[in-house]
DNA sequence: CTGAAAGCGCTTACAG
DNA sequence: CTGAAAGCGCTTACAG
């Protein structure tokens, strides 16, 4: 089967009528619609994007843009694909399809999310990984391109739609649980690099500090890759510290497994010789001995949420999401994990 | 800036003339195509991708289908990533864009890839996660899909182009060094589903005790999910077995942190108490503790590899990619690590 | 080297 | 309720 002109003449009726009844028009003959469906299923006819597009001036498929290493795979197992369930649980619901974009390691990445806006391949996007200043708020603005944020930014437009992970909530309530098992030197891991969770995460672990009347210690601050690796060199710095720390906060999971390597290797043992609390759940966190003690959130309704945002955002679609809120930080629950008990002998 | 209708305006021209520049034609005064291309930049114009589309008969896009749960994050963090990292470096010298297909939860498989083909989104698909039995070969070939596969499967017909990694190569090597190492009671873990690589894995373990002259043991074969929780579940099965193992050999590096906490859980130290090779080199294999022996190979290389097979099938782009393997079993590489050292006692 | 024109497949006012 | 026609933005024979 190639185009509807041939279903067209296959059921001796014009494209229009056919257009009509697979559209789900109302003023189509019912026996006319169901002889048009018949074939069309018949004979595996889909309409041909391209035409459909060019025609309605939109593709009806949302781009989900990834930051290639910050956000696939790279620390985020299980992270994406539960928000990809719940954003295409909406989406689907309105016949809007998902596709992922990536940045090719070799394009600039402003000049590639310029050329995915300008394609018109989407019809709206939903951007992550979002950095303290971020350009594309702006540029997705002006540019007209319907989007939600999976993250905050300084350079937010009030107009914006955004939904965040409560990363300053978590930290400082991660300090205070410290804090009330008899921790007082309490360090933190943050990402090296500019994005905005990293400011939040720093500000949380300062009101917490603050709460629990402790001074804030430059050297228990450690800058590193939120992976394997960057808990590595924590355990590796933490080891070299003229005071070690107790306790101490982790802004990703997957940072305890080089830490809990590094303070092996030095013949210590993770929760008993330093407490760990790490932010997300997942299950590398899960099976680790001892268990981590983490945050859980709900994925799937996050990218319920994101979805049901950037509907609200849409035109043709907005009727149905009137009281979706503009921003929205999302709660995470901690889930106890054997990695910090309280602590033996409190100074 | 809209259209090419506009942008002609402006410059006083024909879109004829425009398009010819924009397009690199090379009957087109230099002058003017200077002017064009000058003119488009400054105002941004990129054409519009379903005018092109419908025109062309291609979207020049490409489309990567990863199965939820199986592909993406689960089990296969840094896999994806890198190998997309390689199709797009082939794929982008010749403007070819790349997009994920993710099937929706609530979407029949079949359906979902039936829709994507007719919609004419892509002009090619990468599938991924092959079964033994797989109807998607036969289907994309009628529905004149070209297509490569990561993943080999009973169901490939003649002229389908795949990659695979050297599954049944890397359990046998797996099983040959272990033996060497003096261990004699050597399991191995594989898949539960019906995906291809878990009959592969099988056929090299079988091959490699056949080899050693062992006995295949039938409690040694352990069936389970490729994660953490499978691996757990793994340590569990061991603990309980009558005749213990001294070996094991995992499809999947993840399993590995699963067996460590329940090994641990147990007294048990992996590495002196059972040794373990795990599939493949990854960040969280490097940083356990034993660090994990496993396999390694060329990501980024393979990627480039299904791209040019891909290539070699569209006729636009075929001519430089003539002499490129219509399939191609991926080699690996072991990677010696901490988890398999000697038996002591050797039985 | 350039312009005028056709047409890719579809949807949608418009007329009846 | 249906058909005929226009047109979305682009590229590409074709004519000059």
């Amino acid at each position: 089967m190639k185009g509807i002109r041939q279903l067209a003449e296959h059921l001796q009726i014009s494209t229009g009528t056919v257009s009509r009844a697979l559209n789900g028009k109302s003023d189509v003959n019912a026996e006319t619609r169901r002889r048009v469906l018949a074939a069309a299923e018949d004979l595996g006819y889909v309409p041909n994007q391209a035409g459909r597009s060019l025609r309605q001036g939109a593709s009806k498929t949302i781009g989900l843009v990834l930051n290639h290493g910050s956000s696939v795979g790279a620390g985020n197992e299980n992270f994406f694909p539960l928000v990809i369930a719940g954003l295409q649980n909406v989406l689907s619901r309105h016949g809007l399809d998902l596709v992922l974009l990536l940045c090719p390691r070799e394009e600039n990445y402003d000049a590639f999310l310029r050329r995915m806006v300008a394609r018109r391949l989407v019809d709206a996007m939903i951007i992550t990984a979002t950095r303290v200043k971020d350009p594309r708020f702006a540029f997705l603005t002006t540019a007209g391109m319907p989007f939600v944020s999976l993250g905050r930014s300084d350079s937010a437009l009030p107009g914006n739609n955004w939904v965040d992970l409560d990363f300053e909530g978590i930290a400082e309530r991660a300090v205070l649980r410290l804090f009330e098992r008899g921790h007082r030197r309490i360090a933190i891991a943050a990402p090296a690099s500019d994005v905005n969770l990293g400011k939040l995460f720093l500000e949380g672990y300062r009101a917490g500090l603050a709460k629990c009347g402790l001074q804030e210690e430059p050297d228990y601050i450690f800058y590193e890759q939120a992976l394997e690796e960057g808990g590595y060199r924590v355990g590796e710095k933490l080891l070299a510290s003229k005071k070690r720390p107790t306790a101490i906060v982790l802004n990703a999971e997957l940072m305890s497994v080089g830490l809990y390597r590094r303070l092996g290797e030095a013949g210590l043992v993770p929760g008993r010789d330093l407490a760990v609390i790490a932010e997300r759940e997942s299950p590398v966190g899960r099976f680790l001995l001892p268990r981590l003690t983490c945050f859980r959130l709900d994925l799937d309704a996050l990218g319920r949420m994101l979805a049901e945002m950037l509907l609200s955002n849409l035109p043709a679609f907005a009727e149905g999401y009137q009281d979706v809120p503009r921003n929205r930080i999302w709660p995470l629950e901690l889930v106890e994990g054997e990695s910090d008990p309280p602590l033996a002998a409190p100074d």
